[in-house]
DNA sequence: CTTAATGCAAAATCTTTGCATGAAC
DNA sequence: GTTCATGCAAAGATTTTGCATTAAG
């Protein structure tokens, strides 16, 4: 506690590209991805600050993160509204925001019946957008 | 398809022996830490052994799969009523099975509004037992 | 000037794979 | 006798850490 408000940390140029980058994608994203995404554009960012950055952001509750099936961590910029679900395509990757009101709303009654505190959740959707469904190009089994 | 019912695979000893610890065991475990109870046990069986029958297990769905915040995968034997939620206690690892009726019923929803196919979720409840936060033995700020 | 961020390389984890041996059918 | 499972060791992958350098306050 030294007096600002919140978000303690020093401003730089790489956090604000990993930021800016990140706001930029559409859906969700992985670290790698992500730094991929910045070198093809010119920034100079180690992969270690965007690991960093992005753990950072995701404690001080500026982006959402889930998990693909093979346990990655995937990013996205927080839409300003506060905590999340998303429904992914397996095929294309497309994001879906959705409405979660109702599992929220469990999850506070869970706690209550269970007598758990500090309760938190997380939930991942994923599927088969339409369009992908529509046009099956590939063939595949599981991924 | 060879004309047996179902689990196609070759019953052997390690295979039951997995099976069985996982049975054994009253709430979520990683493959790690099963390899090493069955080890203390005098159960000898390798590591790889332990990651391909728990793979096998999910795939045929007699296991549950859910993972920790590291990203390390926990795995249950499945109570054999089918698919389940579990809330998971921070500090001791309890684990309890949650009644979903209601996030499976809003999972369907929301695959029939986004038009969204084969759509499967992962919930996973995480927070601290009454029992741990009565008793805060520790002090520990993440692990 | 002091404190913190960067970045490279190396470490640490969990998990999967190659290949020869042994068990199951 | 063929086919599949096992297990060791090595590879693969993602994420973290040590440490000197450099930038920010």
């Amino acid at each position: 506690m030294h007096g600002t408000t919140l978000g303690e940390w020093r401003p730089t140029p790489q956090r604000a590209a990993v930021l800016q980058a990140l706001t930029a994608c559409d859906g969700f994203t992985s670290a790698q991805t992500l730094h991929a995404a910045l070198t093809a554009d010119g920034v100079v960012v180690g992969l270690t600050t965007v690991y960093r950055t992005l753990r950072l952001l995701e404690a001080s509750g500026q982006v959402d993160m889930v998990r693909d099936s093979d346990g990655e961590r995937l990013y996205r910029h927080r839409p300003a509204d506060g905590h999340r679900h998303y429904l992914l395509c397996r095929r294309c990757g497309l994001s879906l925001a959705v409405d979660s009101e109702e599992v929220e709303r469990w999850a506070v009654e869970v706690a209550r019946v269970t007598g758990f505190h500090d309760v938190d959740h997380t939930l991942e959707l994923t599927g088969v957008c339409d369009n992908c469904h529509a046009g099956r190009d590939g063939g595949r089994t599981d991924a």
